[in-house]
RNA sequence: GCGGGCGUAGUUCAGUGGUAGAACAUCAGCUUCCCAAGCUGAGUGUCGAGGGUUCGAUUCCCUUCGCCCGCUCCA
């Protein structure tokens, strides 16, 4: 399989993919794409679009779907009200406190880090439990009796306190605090804070009353038009609601070319359903979803289905499913996520009505400040749904299918790069770069080719190219020998070639030839277009 | 954010304390009846950026930006 440095260069070289601002030394984590790139990222867009959205039919219950349903999409703002990404919790947890081991070069999350006070010898030091052990007593008891260089369970040491967060010692006491993997104390550096979130400035004035956020996600727009959408759509429940926009993280490392970005672009959905069959749909989505990669071309074997264990969960999600991809940058035996499908409960819709809910609570509730009000508070509106033909209102659950649009172009660039051999004109093989694009995603679906450029074989040509060029999108291309041409189209993944060639002053026939197995077949010049429709599936 | 490596043409790379080359690619022409053929010709770089040492820096030093790898992070 292809390594990082060749996609790269291909991108670079063939126009998919380039460094932001590379001009001024570029911009970490930020990507532009090229003219091939940005049509392979419209087919993609379109794709799913057409395949969730355009092409759906709410009258028929599609294979494998509890029931029928409707489907809309909508576009919302990537800025928004500051108090959405407080109620959905992106504030608080995109804003971690950090603190780094000077000595182990470990990061820690503030809030994690546990341990107790321990004393022997005169010396009275904070020992703290690595977050992954897997009993922190344990580990703490022997992390003291090595430090102190006592027996476990001798009597010369003392604990001092109970377990106890980090956060609750002050800063000037971190000289006496035994980092987890440190082997001296005085190690870990001050909290830190780490902001996820891109902050801006609505209006001319930079005063904090006017901070506001780029969306870290797409889906919050879409629950916050939940209601509207239902009120003016007359559509019922199950309810897909579709959107595809940019998101923006500030991601620590942005790492892996476009697959760790910190200006990205999502296709979600949330489907809205009844409680009792919301698991149904969590299943249904999920298989779906899963279907939609390998319908595009995408080899299964390089994709995996992987199930959130009970840990990962949170309580109140019957399910999260990652679609993840072996990219070829990854370590051997390593996947990384093209898309997340979770089940999410009533979680966001509740959150929006009362305040941002505890997701560790069960059942959930509102997360309340030291004096008992919410410790971000919810719209107060009622977002529940009311099915008119049953009389029941009830809270929607809500199947979340989360894709990344630069994430699944990368995906289908990685699995469609390939070498293979194909003879040249001496009868040699040569080493051939192909792109098996899906003639869907495919950014030219087309070429036309005189054979050679004499005998009038260029004007037909043109003429062709010139019937198509409203239709479907085609190149032409009369430069250097046939075969030259061939492999210039296949590698951008152009599925078809069109070739006009001494025969064709004869009887008005072409020839096509097929990028993947390099079959010819002839085709009247009339009938081009239908003939590419068909062979394309547009 | 830490540690290591790297940065020369569109791409892959060579090279030197005296301002740069190859291959492929690109463009033009000739030739060419099916899979990267041949011939002729052309263009391309402020050697990532800034500063320093030096008579002189792409080359040595410092800073910075970017890329890759390992940690860390990844709702």
């Amino acid at each position: 399989m292809a390594t990082l440095s060749e996609i790269t260069s291909l991108c670079k070289r063939r126009g998919f993919i380039f460094q932001s601002s590379e001009l001024y030394g570029g911009i970490n984590g930020f990507w532009d794409y090229g003219p091939l790139g940005t049509e392979l990222k419209r087919n993609i867009r379109q794709a799913w679009w057409r395949d969730m959205v355009s092409w759906h039919n709410p009258l028929l219950a599609p294979a494998g779907a509890p029931a029928a349903f409707a489907m809309v999409g909508i576009e919302t703002s990537v800025i928004m009200n500051p108090q959405v990404w407080k109620v959905s919790g992106h504030y608080d947890l995109f804003q971690d406190l950090m603190v780094d081991c000077r000595e182990t070069k470990l990061r820690y999350r503030y809030d994690q880090l546990r341990g107790r006070w321990a004393e022997a010898r005169g010396r009275k030091i904070f020992i703290t439990a690595d977050p992954d052990a897997e009993d922190e007593f344990d580990f703490v008891s022997r992390r003291a009796s090595k430090l102190f260089k006592v027996p476990t369970g001798s009597p010369e040491l003392k604990w001092a306190s109970d377990f106890m967060s980090l956060s609750q010692i002050a800063v000037e006491d971190f000289v006496g605090v035994l980092a987890p993997q440190a082997q001296a104390p005085g190690t870990l550096s001050e909290p830190r804070e780490f902001n996820l979130m891109f902050k801006t400035y609505v209006g001319a004035l930079t005063s904090e009353e006017h901070a506001a956020y780029l969306r870290p996600e797409t889906a919050q727009g879409i629950f916050l038009n939940f209601k509207n959408v239902i009120d003016s759509s007359r559509v019922r429940l199950p309810l897909g609601i579709a959107q595809i926009g940019k998101s923006f993280r500030n991601e620590i490392t942005p790492r892996q070319f476009t697959f760790r970005s910190r200006e990205f672009e999502q296709m979600e959905i949330e489907f809205f359903c009844h409680p009792s069959t919301s698991e149904a749909w969590y299943r249904y989505w999920r298989d779906r979803r899963l279907r939609w990669y390998f319908d595009l071309g995408i080899k299964p074997a390089n994709v995996r289905l992987r199930e959130h264990d009970k840990r990962e969960l949170s309580h109140y999600s019957r399910g999260t499913a990652d679609i993840e991809y072996a990219f070829p940058f990854l370590p051997a035996g390593d996947f990384g996520e093209l898309e997340g499908v979770a089940h999410r409960g009533d979680f966001d819709l509740r959150s929006h009505m009362e305040g941002k809910l505890d997701p560790n609570s069960n059942p959930l509730l509102v997360e309340r400040d030291s004096a008992g009000q919410p410790r971000w508070r919810g719209s107060g509106k009622n977002l529940a749904y009311r099915d008119e033909r049953t009389n029941e209102t009830y809270i929607p659950h809500v199947i979340e299918p989360s894709a990344g649009v630069d994430r699944a172009l990368l995906a289908f660039i990685c699995d469609a790069m390939q070498t293979d051999e194909a003879p040249d004109d001496t009868g040699t093989l040569r080493q051939r770069s192909v792109l098996r694009l899906s003639p869907r995603l495919a950014p030219v679906k087309v070429a036309v080719l005189p054979l050679v450029r004499k005998d009038g074989m260029p004007e037909i040509a043109r003429d062709i190219h010139n019937a198509l060029v409203r239709h479907v999108a085609v190149q032409y291309d009369e430069k250097d020998a046939i075969g030259r041409r061939y492999r210039r189209a296949d590698e951008i993944g152009t599925p078809l070639c069109i070739t006009v060639d001494g025969q064709t002053l004869r009887d008005n026939t072409v020839t096509f030839r097929n990028r993947d197995d390099l079959s010819q077949w002839r085709v009247h010049v009339n009938d081009c277009e239908a003939e590419v429709r068909r062979f394309i599936g547009a």
